[in-house]
Order: C-alpha cells, then sequence, then structure tokens
DNA sequence: CGCGAATTTGAGCCGAATCAAGCGTTGTGG
DNA sequence: CCACAACGCTTGATTCGGCTCAAATTCGCG
C-alpha cells in the first residue's frame, strides 16, 4: 500500500491546527482562538511523502521548519567518505531542521522510512509570529532542548552501555514515545531497517541482530520481522537504565 | 593563582554588552543601541567562579540561561548509578541551559574546570524581550542549533570512528573553537583533565593516555602535561575526518 | 619533602567488528 | 501462479581493538 501516489493533486493543503490530533504537542498551551488563526495561516501542509521520500536533504537551502504529522522519519548525514549517520527517527508531532537555522542549510537529510505526512512552517514568517504569539518561542524552544536531551542520552548509551543494554534503550524509549502519541507501548512496528538502527545505536547489524536474539532468549521482547512485542517492560528498563555493578545484569548474563 | 576569592565583594555586576568581547558571539547583527541597552537589562555578570564551583546542577529549577565569559565550563550528568557523562566543555560565548527550558529543571550541571566568569539571562525577562528585539530568537535558535550540530559530531565519532581518529577529532574542533576567539588553535592548554576528555569521547582514560602517546609517535602533536602543541594540523585533520577505507591510515598506522 | 591524586604503562582477556555463508522475504516477470 | 532475482537479515568463525586489572610513575599541593 505504498501508493498515495502521484495523482494527489493538491499540492498544499490549509491545516487545521485546531483539528489536529498532535495539537498538544505542535501548539503551545493557553493559544487563544485569534493566535491558532494567525499560526495556521503560516502552516502549510504538503502531499504526503512515499517511502524513501524527502522532507529536505543535506546542503539545501534553510527556508521552513517541518513537523511529522504521521509516519516515520529518518534523520541522517553523509559525511565526505560516502559514510552514513544516523542522527535519529522522528515521530509525529517532532519538528526537524531547527539545527539549520544557524547554518542557513539543512545539515542533515530527512527522509520518510513509510508514508508520512508533514506540516511546513516557513521560518521567516514563523519569526514574525514569535514576536506576537508569548509561549511560541519558549514552545519552539522547548523542543530544541527536548532534541538535545535526546542527544545526551544517545551519546550516554554508546559510550557507556553495552550492545544489549543500548537495544533496550531504543526499544523503551520508542516504546514511550509511541505511548505518549496513544499508541501501544508493548506491541508496535519497526518502520526503519535493522541496519538503519544498527547505525544509530553505534553498531553492526549483525550485533544488532545477535542482541535481539539475546532479548528473545531472556524472554525480554518478542519479535516477528519488524513486530516487536514487549514481554518484560520492567526488565527491559532495568536492562536500559544499567551499569554493570548492578547484579540482575549478572543473573541475565549467567 | 586560584585566588578571586572570598573578598570579592561585588555579588552582581551590572553587564555591559556593548564593550564585552564577545558581543559578536553573545549578540545577535544589527542591534540598535535601545536594543542593547534593554539587553543589558537582564544581563547580569555573577562573581566569577573558582575551580570546581558550579553555574548551576543538575535537577536544580530552572529559571536562567547562561553565557560563558572567560574560562572553561564541563557539562555533565550523573545518573541513577552515579555514573557520570561527560556532555561537553564549553568555553566563552557559549550558552548554557537551553536543554532545561523543556523540563523546568536543569538536566545537567555545569561545572567550572578554572577560574571562570559568565552573565545570567533571567529567562522569564529574556521571553519577554525576544518578543520586542527582532533578531534575538533567531539568535537563540542559532546558538540550540550549533549545540545540536555539535551532538551529532560527537555521536557520529562515537559510532563510527577508532579511539585515534576520536581523539584528533577532540583536538581539531577545540582548536578551531580556540581560533575562532582569538586563541591561538596550535598551542593551548587543556583545562580540563585526561578523565573527562575520555569520558567524552567515549572511552578509558588508559586508552586516551595510549591514544595521546601514538599520536605524538607520529609526529602530529606534542603533549607536556596540559599543554598541547598541534604540529601537523593537516594530517591531524584528516585522521579526524576519517574513515578506514582511506590509505592514509594504514600508512600512518604501518 | 611527602602524601594523595592523576596519569601512564604493562599484561591478558573479552566483546564486538569483520568476513563469509546461508536463509528468508519481497518484488518482478514470465 | 510460480520461478527467480535481489535484498535484508541472520548465523557462524575468526580476528583484533579497546577494556580491565594491576602496578609504576609523575604531578600537584600542603
Amino acid at each position: 500500500m505504498t501508493k498515495v501516489s502521484s495523482d494527489f493533486k493538491v499540492s498544499v493543503l490549509q491545516t487545521s491546527c485546531r483539528n489536529c490530533s498532535l495539537s498538544s504537542l505542535c501548539l503551545p498551551k493557553d493559544l487563544v482562538s485569534t493566535e491558532i488563526k494567525e499560526l495556521e495561516s503560516i502552516v502549510s501542509q504538503l502531499p504526503p511523502l512515499n517511502k524513501h521520500g524527502h522532507i529536505f536533504s543535506q546542503g539545501e537551502n534553510f527556508s521552513s521548519l517541518y513537523v511529522v504529522r504521521s509516519g516515520c522519519v529518518k534523520k541522517y548525514q553523509v559525511d565526505a567518505e560516502g559514510n552514513e549517520q544516523v542522527n535519529g527517527f522522528s515521530l509525529p508531532g517532532e519538528l526537524l531542521g531547527i539545527d539549520a537555522i544557524g547554518t542557513g542549510r539543512y545539515m542533515s537529510s530527512a527522509e520518510a522510512l513509510d508514508t508520512t505526512s508533514y506540516c511546513q512552517l516557513k521560518y521567516s514568517k514563523f519569526e514574525e509570529l514569535c514576536e506576537k504569539i508569548p509561549g511560541l518561542i519558549k514552545h519552539i524552544l522547548k523542543m530544541a532542548g527536548q532534541e538535545l536531551v535526546a542527544e545526551h542520552d544517545i551519546h550516554k548509551a554508546i559510550s557507556q552501555k553495552s550492545i544489549d543494554e543500548r537495544v533496550a534503550v531504543f526499544f523503551t524509549s520508542l516504546s514511550t514515545r509511541l505511548r505518549i502519541l496513544g499508541y501501544s507501548g508493548s506491541e508496535f512496528n519497526l518502520p526503519m531497517s535493522r541496519h538503519d538502527i544498527a547505525n544509530f545505536l553505534g553498531m553492526q547489524p549483525e550485533t544488532f541482530s545477535r542482541s535481539l536474539k539475546k532479548l528473545i532468549t531472556d524472554n525480554l521482547i518478542d519479535v516477528n520481522l519488524k513486530n516487536i512485542r514487549i514481554k518484560d517492560q520492567d526488565n527491559l528498563r532495568l536492562l536500559a537504565g544499567h551499569c554493570e555493578t548492578c547484579p540482575s545484569n549478572k543473573v541475565m548474563n549467567g
């Protein structure tokens, strides 16, 4: 069903932020009706992307911020030697493009992993609006802050945690984010490839595969291709936040 | 000379942003005089900190953003098990506390590695000012963006690069930042311990020490305790931006 | 000068990368 | 509808880089 396709005619839909199920994530609280109207006027909903479609690509001139509405987006960079680094995966309600404001160019690419819809915020207009709507500044800084916190978490995980712990971090973190969006946190489908997850977590795909096997053996999760079922939230979270000195790890490894 | 000390009487200095050598880093361009005045009115320069003094600590209530004026600041987090993760080092002109805006609490601690002076921006007042001074929003988002880019860089380095490459990344990056501040990029003193650098770069202190030795042997740098002299910028940068498939690495290792 | 902390050095081991098949799934064309 | 090709994923065997543990050395500081 990757057929949203070429006969999708309306190129730009004017968005109703009011009725959007994501408004609690996208919008600051306590906006009055006129403010929402103003905000809506600078938000455009672009036609959905199919798998592998790009919201923007590394190096392009910066003009807009984007918010994911549905689907899942892979953020990645490719260096001079052609090596890819996956910076993260964005779910509905998450903001894309902040790191481009300073440089004037998108520093990473944002690629749909599935059919993905999203909203565009022309940055020049957004800036004007910040001066009008109190709380909008705080809101965007909040989202920037969340991104920084997430980066610190992954930095720590790759820096200090074992392979299995990193994989546990990934699943618990994804589980939490999905639950916040109203989806099941205990069973979900991975829109991204094993390759991309492994890259994000700083390991080889083979190693990720072996770690999956281990978590299955330890009765923490079940895996069926892209489908993940978390069987033991508690111990998975324990593993995710874990250091070597804690005895439970020994138990599991033994 | 760690004696800025207790008899430093003036508790809060009103700052002159105009005359500050960092203004090009701290302030948006093209501010008119009245705008600078308004900005100065919300900026306080607090008494300098000695080594090990904290600008803020993880978990404290968020109230202000801070800008480093001189010295060097270590950003770090400590988890439930007491493990420390060094998130980075802040040099003059750099902003601290952005990640606290969303959560209302400082997510990390900011500790002076040396005698360090800094400015405080009361966040509530800052927000008001954003609505008045066009360009201030862009400026802070720019700084947030820079922080995100830096996080992606370190994520990639720890994820994909070898030990020696990571150390080269650290020195070249530090060199560049110091040069921008007007210091020498080819010779400098490290204000932070080996332990902290190793932690930041996702390795053990022993491993960092061995890597230093290797870079010295390869004639890329000279090290004298805290003093670092970069002898071969070009090849150090080559190593920093490097992957295994590139032949020059083989040359150096062989 | 002497103590404690930080750093370096050494030896041995282990976890994860690499290399190489094998398997299963998906998509395509006959 | 089935055969086949292509790709993504898993599994196995081997290697090696970096960690661990332990000790020596140097540095910073009273």
